[in-house]
DNA sequence: CTGAAAGCGCTTACAG
DNA sequence: CTGAAAGCGCTTACAG
C-alpha cells in the first residue's frame, strides 16, 4: 500500500539516494533525472514517510501547544494569530490541551517525547514544581505564553497594569463602590488584575472589602466563564450592598454579569458600570468597555519568538510583555472632567 | 543529549529488546529485570524516540483535524468535545488550520502524508474536484464534520431542517416580512440553512425577494462573523422595507445584527425578531434565540467514528445526522395560539 | 551527477 | 524470560 522511495528508485532505474536528493531540493541531480523521478512519483502517489524523514533527519517540522481549553476564545484567538504565521512556514501544530493544573504536566511529558516536536508553547501555567523541573530538564526550545517564568522565553499581557488602567477609569467617573468579578484564585493572570485594581483603589482611599471580590465557584475554564460571572453579579446584587462598578477578569465573565443585571432590571451603565477583559471580536458588538490583550499578536510573537530559540539556542532569555489598553464603550459612564 | 534505549541497555545491563518490552508492556520481562529498566530509565530521563516508534511500529498514535479557523467559535465548540473524547485515549491531535478553499488541498496533502496520522477529520468543506481525489486515493481513516460526501463517514447537523425551524417558529409569532442574513454563498451549511428557511416561507405563501437575502460581503471565517451580521442588518434597515423577523445562519451574525438595531434604536424583538444559528454557550446568556447544534457531541462522536473506522476500514460507511432544535430565549416573540 | 552503505531509534518475529 | 538480527523509510557523508 504504502509507496516508498525503493519504489520509485526501481521504477525510475536510478538509487534510493538519488530520489532522496530530488525531494530534498538537493541541486545535485541533472534535470533529466529530476524529471523522471517527479514523473513516477507523480505516478504512483508517492508521499513522504514523514516519521521515517524525521528520524533519518534528526528534527521535526512541529510545533506543540499546551492550551488550557480551546473552547476558551481568548485561546482561540491567540492561536489563530499563531497559526497566521505558521502557515507562511513548514510547520505543523500539535495542540494538546489540559483543562486543570495537574492534567498539564502529563501533557507536557508527552509534548516533549523526543523526536515530536521541534519545540513547545506553554499557555497560562504555573512553571513551578514538577512542571518546572519538566521544561528545564528537556532541551527543547520553549516559550511561555499568558505565564511567566525568569528561565524561558515569555510573551504576556501586563495585568496587574490592566487592573490599573480598570480602577482609574472607573475613579474618573466617580464611583464609590467598585467590585470584582475573579476567576478561579489559582488563576495568576487574574489574580494579577485583581490586585492591580485593588492597589489603585486603596491609594485612592476607597476600601474594595472581601465581600466585594467573587471568586468563580466553577472551575470550568479556570472560571472564566459567562456562568461564573453571573452567578457572582448575582450573589453581589443579592448582597444589599450593590457596587456600582464591576471590573471583572474577562469578556465571558463581563457577559455574564451583565446578563444577571438585565435580568434583574439593574441599567447598566446607569447603575452599574462594567469593564472586562481581553476585547474578544464580540465585545465590540456588544458595546462592552475592555482591556484590550492583542491577542493575534500574542500568538504570532510567540512563534516567532520560539523560531528565534531554535536559530539561537544560547541567546539571552527575553520576556515581551504587552500593555493593555482600555477600549470604551458603552458599559461605562464618562469621566468626570477634573 | 538524546537518550535512547542502547544507554539504558548498555547501563542496565540488558539487551536494547529487553528495553524495548519493558516500555510496551510486554509481559515477558521478569519483574526484577523490569524494575533496574525502569530506575535506570528515570535516573537517565529517557525519553521514547516518538518517529523512531511510529516507523517500526508502522503506526501513529495523532489524528488530524483540518480545520477552517480556530478563531470561529463552532470550531472551537466542536473540537472541544473532540479532546474530551481523545484526552481518554492516547491519541494526539494534529491541527491544519485552511482559512480559504484553495488552502484546503494543501493542508489535505500535508495531514496525508505517510506517517503522519492515523486518520484524519476534515470539517466544513465541499468534498469535490482535487479535495475529492486527494482523500478516496489515501487510505487513511476519514471522518467529514459539518459536511458531506456519499463515500466517506460523516458527521453533521441537518441545516435544511433548521431552517426549516426558524420559519416555522417565525410564522407562528404572526411575522410578515422575513428576511435571510447569510454567510458566503459558497458555504454549503449557511446555503442549506436559507434554503431551508426560505421553502418554509413559500410554502406560507411568503415571500422572500432577493434584497432580503443578504449576503456576507466579507470573506473573514466564510461570512460567519459579527460584522457581516451587522453590515447585513444596516443595509436591510436602510433599504426603507424593514423586515420584521430576521433568521442569520450562525449565532455571531446575529449578534452583529442586534449590535445594528440596537444602535438604530430598533427594538428586539418588538420590531424585530432574530433567530440564529448554533447556540454557542454565549448565547444563552445574551438572550438570542437560536437553532441548537449539539457542538461537543458532535467532536466526541467525531472522535468515535474514527476509531471505529480505524478498526473496521471495510465497514459500511455511515452518515450522522443531528436534529438541531430550537431555543427560544428573548429576541423572539410568542408564537400566537393557533 | 550518482550510488553503496551506514545510521537515525525503535519493534518484533525467531531462536533459545 | 532474554538476545541477536532484520527491518521500518528516509538522509547523508563518502567515493567515484
Amino acid at each position: 500500500m504504502g509507496i516508498t522511495i525503493y519504489d520509485i528508485a526501481e521504477a525510475a532505474g536510478v538509487s534510493i539516494a538519488t530520489v532522496s536528493r530530488v525531494f530534498n531540493d538537493n541541486p545535485r541531480v541533472s534535470d533529466a533525472t529530476r524529471a523522471t523521478v517527479l514523473e513516477v512519483a507523480e505516478r504512483l502517489g508517492y508521499q513522504p514517510h514523514v516519521s521515517a524523514r524525521s528520524l533519518a533527519r534528526r528534527q521535526t517540522e512541529t510545533i506543540s501547544a499546551i492550551v488550557p481549553m480551546l473552547s476558551n476564545y481568548f485561546y482561540a484567538e491567540v492561536l489563530k494569530g499563531l497559526q497566521d504565521r505558521m502557515s507562511a512556514s513548514s510547520f505543523d501544530l500539535l495542540v494538546f490541551s489540559a483543562p486543570t493544573l495537574d492534567e498539564i504536566e502529563g501533557q507536557v511529558e508527552k509534548a516533549l517525547h523526543r523526536g515530536r516536536s521541534a519545540g513547545v508553547m506553554l499557555f497560562s501555567a504555573p512553571v513551578r514544581g514538577e512542571l518546572e523541573r519538566q521544561l528545564q530538564r528537556s532541551d527543547l526550545p520553549v516559550v511561555l505564553v499568558d505565564c511567566y517564568h525568569p528561565g524561558f522565553d515569555s510573551i504576556s499581557t501586563d495585568n496587574r497594569r490592566g487592573g490599573e488602567i480598570a480602577a482609574d477609569y472607573f475613579l474618573s467617573t466617580g464611583m464609590t463602590a467598585p467590585a470584582v468579578l475573579m476567576a478561579n484564585p489559582h488563576s495568576i493572570p487574574a489574580s494579577h488584575r485583581m490586585e492591580g485594581f485593588r492597589s489603585r483603589m486603596q491609594e485612592a482611599g476607597l476600601v474594595l472589602p472581601k465581600e466585594r471580590v467573587i471568586v468563580s465557584s466553577t472551575g470550568y475554564h479556570d472560571g472564566f466563564n459567562e456562568q461564573s460571572g453571573f452567578e457572582g453579579m448575582t450573589k453581589l446584587l443579592r448582597s444589599g450592598q450593590i457596587p456600582d462598578a464591576v471590573f471583572a477578569t474577562s469578556d465571558v465573565q463581563a457577559i455574564g454579569a451583565i446578563d444577571a443585571m438585565r435580568q434583574a432590571g439593574v441599567d447598566v451603565p446607569g447603575q452599574v458600570q462594567v469593564i472586562g477583559f481581553d476585547d474578544l471580536p464580540i465585545a465590540r458588538y456588544l458595546g462592552l468597555t475592555t482591556l484590550r490583550q492583542p491577542m493575534h499578536e500574542m500568538g504570532a510573537r510567540a512563534f516567532d519568538l520560539l523560531t528565534e530559540r531554535m536559530n539561537k539556542p544560547a541567546a539571552a532569555v527575553a520576556h515581551t510583555v504587552f500593555a493593555p489598553t482600555l477600549v470604551v464603550r458603552q458599559t461605562t459612564r464618562e469621566a468626570i472632567p477634573a
